[in-house]
DNA sequence: CCAGTATCGCACTGATCACTGCGCTAGTAG
DNA sequence: CTACTAGCGCAGTGATCAGTGCGATACTGG
């Protein structure tokens, strides 16, 4: 999956262009059609329709649904979230947790990650975990530029994104503000 | 789905019958083919001709792919582990978490709950839970019982069932006895 | 031992899917 | 404006899949 010759996943990326255009129409296609019926196959002649391009081009662009699946969710899961800066740890992992969860809410984000973990096995996961590790350790980073003795990069994953996850993939309970809050609370004891 | 006239699911159990011959069969080879190759469609007719049965018969039991995977996730999650007594809060709550984790490193197990939550959704997450929630709930009225002060079960949850199944669903890291013993060491204070 | 029933195997049909040459058109560079 | 290249649409093939009557077979209670 790493030397396959992948023909131009990042080349038409130019914006305006018609590759662009085609990128665009085929990721809200698989968008839409995972929301509307989680546990469908998902099959590429059908989103290919829905997404107004013919069969051909998703077979060459991207040759297999697992593929475009975790290109869909790298680019749905990146530059989606950005890293709050309020002054204090408490203040910035509030933050973090509170915006996390109101993208975890999403019901047709949920199906997205499920479909994605689902097809794309530890690819998929990785995809869909984004760049939440990175994100974290700025938090920390910027604390202990403060001075301060944050927690370990571990501890906060265990603390905050696992339940934020697990919630979101796993149960049906909602991702509540107060919830987040008490997860930074417990974690940064006062 | 709870109404949805499914034959049966569970007349065949009576041990020694063809019925449960043929779902041992079924079941086994859902769990040896996701394990092979997870992200693969997992189709009936695949799935049946490695169990050396016919896929009419997969079709009239459980109708569709979702539903045999979910069942297998029930049966697969179901009285796996025990509740542990160990005398004490911390005791019962490392041996469980421990426990947990042995069962979440093995791949084909990861295999399997990563294929059933991305297809059976919702339902299917609920049946790779199993019965988690009931045995710290359990755990943690065995502790009341005690005239212990047990954490809540949400706690709990957040504490150390999330981190066991995000680490093992979309991380690569391990999850080594140390690791366990210290979400729990971070649950219970001294 | 014998009827009754549930479950399974078999042989199909229509539909869908994965995949591939070939020509065309839209962007690009000069 | 013109030549070039990359990406896309089109049509078609072989293979696979979902789903369905029908008969055969294995368990059940009497």
């Amino acid at each position: 999956m790493s030397t396959t010759a992948s023909p131009a996943p990042g080349a038409g990326s130019r914006p305006g262009g018609r590759s662009a255009r085609v990128r665009a129409a085929v990721h809200l296609a698989v968008r839409e059609l995972v929301a509307d019926d989680p546990g469908e196959p998902l099959t590429i002649p059908v989103l290919a329709t829905r997404a107004g391009v013919h069969a051909t081009t998703v077979y060459r662009r991207w040759g297999t649904v697992g593929e475009l699946l975790a290109d869909v969710a790298t680019s749905r899961f990146s530059g989606d979230i950005v890293v709050p800066d309020t002054g204090s740890l408490r203040g910035d992992l509030e933050r973090y947790a509170s915006d996390l969860a109101k993208d975890l809410c999403d019901p047709d984000t949920l199906a997205l990650v499920r479909a994605t973990i689902g097809i794309g096995g530890e690819q998929g996961a990785a995809a869909c975990r984004g760049e939440r590790q990175q994100q974290l350790e700025a938090i920390l980073e910027r604390e202990r530029a403060r001075g301060g003795q944050p927690p370990t990069l571990e501890r906060t994953t265990d603390a905050v994104l696992a339940p934020l996850y697990y919630r979101g993939v796993f149960t049906n309970d909602p991702l509540t503000p107060e919830w987040t809050r008490t997860l930074v609370a417990h974690l940064l004891p006062d």
